[in-house]
DNA sequence: CTGAAAGCGCTTACAG
DNA sequence: CTGAAAGCGCTTACAG
């Protein structure tokens, strides 16, 4: 059987399209018991909208995706459930690439002119200032994605990256270590910083203030852990645990490591940060952070077509972390 | 003033709606002088098809994609292709990840119940006979991507894998190399198989036999070019350049060369494949050929699309790439 | 608070 | 080869 229509639930509550419609669209100045009855028979049809048909009526409505970092490990994940939520409100997300400012003034341009009613703005875009500013003089509402401080007059959708580095850090406390470094992540990349900050004053807080020779620079790609991770190593009195800022880094530490003939994690713990597949793929697998990359890009084109439907104070959400403990830090660790 | 519609475009050519709508459509019986009046009309006015108010009324046609290596380096690219070119053609792109055959077949039976009338195969499924053999007894059409040897009965969009490493050995030759060395890429991923033929037959026909020594096997990730790297260029007789599988592995080649004191391309040159964006973010840029990711993506949706509306002979298509040549082979090479 | 009517832009039978 | 009519499933004014 085909699916039910507005007009099969109509006849089931009895009444019209017209208030079946209102209900659907959080219309107001429907009784709140015709409100049920129209709700009971929608459930009772598995009545779902027909987007087609309602963008036949309204236009389709248009979420515009400006994209940063066309490499980055995330955005394929972040592209799935960004047009999947898309395709379930009957919406269409349009991706522009950009680099430097001129060529995101130009990305947004397009994307505005082809019909974005909203833009997602992932990272290191939506981290820095100067680019936020720029595209807040479009006149069309902002949805900054994994932000480390987003602007309050923006939307926003992010992790907190500082309580999950946190975690992190309690984590390799309760495993027994307190000679911990931290590989530090790309200076361009803010939520880095917050992950650094959360190192910091856990370290601080439990008392063991950090020793020459813990931090070192990285760059977040695998080449430069690679650098990062030896600098540690070679220090006479090595730490016992590495807490690199991201997953590819960390990848990096437990090469080198191995190839000094330390084992993982009997003589050197690691974790990362990401929860990017690297993590699951080298051995010992890596214990991070998962960040939920998937349903924050749903929630952010949520935000979006929120704002676009009307237009209301910015909203913020904070999604979960997970810790994800692998083997890196705990010998026969389970999942 | 908003965009014409296809009554606008009968009125200028003086048919009515449904003479227009056959031209769109590719329609027979249309006279060629009227054809003729329409195709004008539609170019005079700009008109473009309403595709929300076309699924409105035929069904929203969808595409679905099966993916079977989430992580993989192509794919956003690939989903960014495929999902403009769905929405350019006003159909949906559904994506279902999978891993075994188990897995694949509960995904694939997904995307059919939610309505994907044709399915997109990217590596390394579209590599595995016993994947196509069970996607096939779905009585959906199938468009391989990638495909290092499409079978006849499915649809394709490829490079030619087999002539591009050719044009990489051809260029190492031009620059004066004669001990070639390669390293293998995943015994999984079947193109890669067509560019070590390449390799071997290059050598061959330039009549330069392959010494022992001068093969590694890699698995096409990072970490294990490195250890490729170490094993080919502890031989006591260094090649004088490297062909890596894949950037990846190219990238690592370069960075062990350079840590044991080599300048590339002076004393090693180095050449990868896939034209990821890792090939231009190291130092020095890899010379790797390009796959044009981004068009293969809309040739296969377009394909998937060309299948839906009506079924035909399976079409392969095989796209042009590009030798991108950067300074890893050639010292102060312009892009 | 609720509904009858008209229309979004296109396509599908059905005539001629 | 061409067109008038009806309809896809929904929403937008407009009444009441």
């Amino acid at each position: 059987m085909s699916a039910a229509t507005i007009y099969d639930v109509a006849r089931k509550a009895r009444v019209s399209a017209m208030t079946v419609s209102r209900v659907i669209n959080g219309g107001v100045n429907v009784d709140e018991l015709t409100r049920e009855r129209v709700s009971a028979a929608i459930a009772a049809l598995q009545y779902q909208v027909n987007q087609a048909a309602r963008s036949a009526r309204k236009g389709t409505m248009r979420v515009g995706m400006l994209c940063g970092s066309p490499g980055a490990a995330y955005l394929s994940d972040f592209l799935l459930g960004a047009t999947d939520q898309c395709s379930q409100q009957g919406a269409q997300l349009i991706v522009e690439k950009c680099g430097d400012l001129d060529s995101q003034r130009a990305a947004a341009a397009r994307l505005i002119e082809n019909g974005a009613a909203c833009l997602l703005v992932p990272p290191p875009l939506c981290d820095q200032e100067a680019s936020i500013q720029q595209l807040d003089d479009l006149g069309v509402p902002i949805v900054a994605v994994a932000s480390a401080r987003p602007a309050a007059h923006i939307h926003a959708v992010r992790i907190d990256d500082y309580q999950a580095a946190k975690a992190m850090m309690h984590h390799l406390f309760a495993a027994g270590h307190s000679d911990i470094a931290f590989i530090l992540g790309d200076p361009g990349h803010a939520p880095a910083q917050l992950r650094l900050q959360a190192y910091l004053d856990a370290m601080s807080v439990a008392g063991m203030s950090t020793r020459a020779g813990r931090l070192a620079q990285g760059g977040g790609n695998y080449r430069s852990g690679l650098t990062a991770a030896r600098e540690l190593l070679d220090h006479p009195e090595r730490p016992s645990a590495i807490f690199a800022c991201n997953d590819d880094m960390a990848a990096a530490v437990v090469s080198v490591a191995q190839g000094m003939g330390l084992r993982v994690p009997q003589d050197l713990a690691v974790c990362g940060f990401d929860d990017m597949p690297i993590a699951a793929s080298v051995w010992p697998g890596l214990t991070t952070i998962h960040q939920p990359v998937d349903e924050m890009a749903r929630a952010a084109v949520q935000l979006a077509i929120d704002a676009i439907r009307d237009a209301g104070r910015p909203r913020h959400r904070v999604l979960p972390y997970t810790l994800v403990q692998r083997e890196s830090t705990t010998a026969g660790a389970a999942h």
